[in-house]
DNA sequence: GCGAGGAACCTAGCACCCCTAGGTACGCGG
DNA sequence: CCGCGTACCTAGGGGTGCTAGGTTCCTCGC
């Protein structure tokens, strides 16, 4: 009997996978044991439960897409590095639905053990908002409700959300057109009384 | 011995509770039969299986939530009916993170029976919007927006994705000062190019 | 008042899941 | 070629969803 020469790498890759197939919830010990062709219990020798399983799948879900948004929005400023970003990451999202998901996990700071892939992260999105002029606090609100959009949009594309017939993609790039006005007319501080 | 006196209307808000104490994913039949000091298999005599006891609280989570919205939004208008709006749907999916989340279920037409309730939600929205001067398509592009950014916001605020100290309610409040000059302004076809 | 029928709840049991404890066997460095 | 660590195993406990096939209790028409 060959050995399968399981480890936490490969372990988590085939989990990401299974998990962009199935879903998220359906990563389980047993269906990654099968998938290597070994008994449950083996897997434990790798990883300590399901969860840390998850919460490596959400690591490298988080990595994955910070890249692939850093690529995208390289060299790019204003409406052309939204435009980049937002369509990275709704990409990102469509295409590795269980990873995407994993990411969404509360995971503590001391699981995550990768505080700079996050910071890394935040940067990215800070810096592409004080090209629109943006800074503290508006930098903290408008980023929030900038992935809050952005995130909102997917999950409900994701979880069939979006069942009227007009189709998506119109929509999405209308919203991209909206957001960037959002951002260049942020209604700062000054410009009024609060509500 | 007394009888516990289940019933599919019972069972559906002893879930909900039950969602919103520990999670919907902790909902579970054996949890709920320890509820009402009954065994597992009674709760089906009530209820198909799990999902369908999932899916009613999503559809009663749905119900509560747009009659919320719709009393909060009643006899307002514009900036007024925005914020009501969206105050109330921040409001109950944080007060009821359980039901909230069995909302976001992708559920199939013939299993939710209700598509009056379904369609009085949208209305809700659309009528809102118009108010804005918004019309097709724009309604549904700017509704699909709104939507995406009110769920996102509160499924990031619920899982604890803002860590940043700043206080959520105050970057609440700022984004709805932004959404409101979003709706005011939406960028038209006719204004410009497309993107 | 009383029997029929249905509703409410039960026991028993399968399949699948997570996870632990304590082995066995393979293969590499000495 | 021999020890030893690592990769994987067997065995098993406890939780979960769900089904099949009872049994007991309440109600309602006579």
């Amino acid at each position: 009997m060959a050995r399968a020469g399981l480890n936490a790498a490969r372990l988590t890759a085939a989990a990401a996978e299974l998990a962009d197939e199935v879903g998220l919830e359906q990563v389980t010990v047993s269906a990654l044991a099968r998938r290597f062709g070994v008994k449950d219990a083996s897997i434990y020798s790798h990883v300590r439960s399901l969860r840390e399983l998850r919460v490596r799948v959400a690591l490298l879900g988080g990595a994955e897409m910070t890249e692939r948004i850093a690529a995208a929005v390289a060299g790019r400023a204003g409406r052309d590095a939204l435009v980049a970003f937002a369509d990275a990451y709704r990409r990102y999202a469509l295409d590795h639905p269980g990873r995407y998901a994993a990411t969404q996990m509360r995971v503590a700071p001391e699981e995550a053990a990768d505080t700079a892939g996050l910071r890394r992260s935040v940067e990215l999105t800070h810096g592409m908002l004080r090209a629109y002029g943006l800074a503290e606090p508006d930098l903290t609100d408008a980023g929030r409700l900038l992935r809050a959009a952005l995130h909102g949009y997917v999950h409900l594309e994701a979880t069939g959300g979006f069942a009227h017939p007009r189709a998506v993609e119109e929509s999405w790039a209308r919203s991209l057109d909206a957001l960037h006005v959002l951002l260049d007319n942020w209604p700062r501080r000054a410009d009024g009384p609060a509500r």
